[in-house]
DNA sequence: CGTTAACCGAGACGGTACGTCCTGTCTTCCC
DNA sequence: GGGAAGACAGGACGTACCGTCTCGGTTAACG
């Protein structure tokens, strides 16, 4: 089952890891996903090319779990629930339109996105590690709200979180429009009132 | 202030640009976009080099110009508008649906969202271009769909539009779902709910 | 029967070949054969790496070329036939003493020597290209030396002139004695007594 | 003045030193010097590459200790005296002719030529441990020879010696011709007719 | 109807990055 | 402390493309 040569992780320096991250990201920034190259991110960590091919499989791979480590700081512990759904949903998303303008997470997102297009396995990793838990917060919240009454039974909670998030991503991902908070709130109360308990 | 070498246009060979255009959609399909090159399109389409960086700056131009071409023989001429705004959509949709399910649409559309992502000039051109056209008749069929009183009026039709259609490019892009005409109806009666006048 | 992708030589850049040459030489003196690098070379001659591997296998190639090129420049024109064989050999021999204690002929020529032992095919081409030209003239001078009566007839010539050279080269590979003047004299004066007619 | 760290050679492993002398040998006549490396002998050998840097300063200072061990076995005891220096010297010359045409020699043996040349240092001692003691025995022989009246007084026996070894080395190492025995006898008394005592 | 200017196929060029291999050092764990 | 194992920083390998340039050849507009 074990691939031909897996290396010893109980061996792997801590030190060349974050000295890689912290390259990878500062490069991404810096000279944009194309130019990003392996040995650059190599010779900017102080460290071997074999030491980044020991780990990674290609720079994809080195970008998702620098930006992952990034990411996992924000310890994402569910949303709000102050008794008014639309209020909740309003301020954890003005808070992403915020971050998603940030120039910081814009070359790493991005990047990952496009190659996720073409590497169907990179997608999963990408998916599954930074946008399901998103994802899956949002579901439990509208599930909350579901029993308050606030939402119809018998929907579909993913497809309705994907209503939220989708059209916000996009748009950010195309470049078709600006995240503002006035869009914002345009979109949850559009949202949010197809899911409203039908007459 | 010309560019210092403005190709003729008029003596352009027009058998070279098609060879060019297929070779271009032949190979995303069969190797990729990733492990495209110029070199490669070059040499399967029996033409040099230099005649393709004549007419095109980077491999994503020429895939957007090819892709272009094949796309603008679907000549879309609007949405039906047989007076049920719900069954309308999901027609149509259900037909993209199966557009987007094709191999043959999935490495070139792919490629180049993804290549958008990164590069800020090519992105308004691809939108510009291939998305922007699809999502006008949408509002086109909204607005019409709010004379008759089915949609609220004072709604953002360009929002309304986005919240049937992001969500369901993003699930095909990030492959976080499949695109069935089950899915298609589904979110179709969702966001149309939402758009009902209030009471 | 051509090789997969023969390049065309006639397009060929002279300019970068004299380069290549000259940094060849150039670093071999300086850094010695082991250090010697393709990459090296490249850089230093200010030429691409393909276009040394367009046009040679391997560095030992380059340097041959390169050292060829030089020692064709000295263009043998045979021996000198004073009538007296013996000092005709010592006067060419000390010569190329001289040369071979030259520290510019010492590392490339020391080079292609090493290299050939390893490899074959090198072998018979810098024996044919620089050694076999240099052996013929002996060989001619000996013949010339038969016809005057200095030399016993019957005897192989090939086999006399490397009881000259041999010593000669083995002694100044191996570091096994300095080429003296006086070193070629004793040396010339062996061997000529053994190729003396018999009594 | 000790070295950083000596190691302590009265702990070392007898066992690892053959089994690098082994897998040395081995591979350098399986893929060639060039393509014998420290890695290779170590993992073959079943042994950490530290325990070969501990001891050996060079892939070839290893073989020119494996091949010395061998070589060793061989025990010289001097060159046979009949009486009759020709067929004394064409015995002798026949049989090392014999073994120079063995495979398991040429490798090892032209490895370590070649590695001389670049390496004086390698050199020197490539001379003295393996070529030195031969030469001896000759210029020994050669000079119960001159005791005799075999051949003339007054001649430098080194470069007499260097009059028989080195044209059959050169020829062995350079490819220039085969090592047959009807060489070796010619060569013999073509030389040996240049040492008689003069007339 | 010949001249000539541009596009064209071809591919050599100076470069950059790839992913692999090996070097020589260092560290860990075992005996 | 020697030894097996192997991660590490470093650097060269030989390959693949990049985007530029130069070379005939062909082809269309102009004189």
């Amino acid at each position: 089952m074990a691939q031909p040569k897996a290396p010893d992780a109980s061996r792997r320096s801590e030190r060349s890891r974050r000295a890689i991250f912290d390259a990878a990201l500062a490069l991404v920034g810096e000279v944009g996903y194309d130019k990003l190259t392996i040995e650059g991110i190599a010779s900017r960590a102080g460290v071997g090319k074999q030491t980044i091919y020991r780990w990674w499989s290609s720079k994809a791979a080195v970008l998702l779990d620098a930006f992952g480590a990034v990411v996992d700081e924000y310890d994402q512990e569910g949303l709000p629930d102050t008794g008014d759904l639309a209020a909740d949903l309003k301020t954890v998303l003005r808070a992403t339109a915020d971050e998603f303008n940030d120039a910081a997470w814009q070359a790493p997102y991005r990047a990952l996105a496009a190659a996720g297009a073409n590497d169907e396995e990179l997608s999963r990793t990408f998916v599954g590690r930074l946008m399901e838990p998103g994802m899956r917060v949002y579901v439990d919240r509208l599930r909350a709200a579901q029993e308050t009454g606030e939402v119809a039974t018998g929907i579909d909670l993913r497809i309705a979180a994907e209503m939220l998030m989708s059209p916000f991503s996009q748009r950010w991902l195309m470049r078709t429009g600006e995240l503002t908070h006035d869009y914002v709130d345009t979109l949850v109360d559009l949202v949010l009132h197809g899911l409203r308990p039908r007459d």
